[in-house]
DNA sequence: CTCGTGACGGTAT
DNA sequence: TATACCGCCACGA
């Protein structure tokens, strides 16, 4: 019960993402307080139940791609998911961090 | 307790 | 630009 307070901030901060944007991993780490564990954070939403209001779409990794193999279903429900929302991708299948990333203040 | 794993990130080559 | 490694550490076998 207890130990899944590491997992609830980090839902708590992806939750904050606005719409239309997307944060790093690592980003997602260090306001979580985890700094320079992203690995966590996917550990984390890999973890994540389905039917959650977590928006685990908005993260991302820090070279602006998303972290599943493209030619895989979930790459393109993600893909689909963002652009949905107004991210848009560059022809290499990269999203503009300078334009589309998170600022938390 | 040890060991392998991983929806990552940075640096070296 | 592309790989290859290594650091980091929660989690489960």
């Amino acid at each position: 019960m207890e130990k899944q307070n590491t997992y609830q901030r980090i839902y708590q901060m992806v939750k904050k993402i606005a719409p239309g944007k997307v944060a790093t991993y690592g980003q997602i780490a260090r306001l979580a307080g985890l700094a320079g564990h992203a690995r966590q954070v996917g550990y984390a939403l890999h973890n994540l139940p389905s039917g959650s209001d977590v928006p685990w779409q908005r993260v991302i990794n820090s070279r602006g791609r998303l972290s599943f193999p493209e030619e895989s279903v979930a790459w393109h429900m993600q893909k689909s998911i963002l652009e949905s929302e107004g991210v848009k991708f560059s022809e290499n299948n990269t999203i503009s961090l300078l334009k589309y990333q998170w600022k938390s203040f």
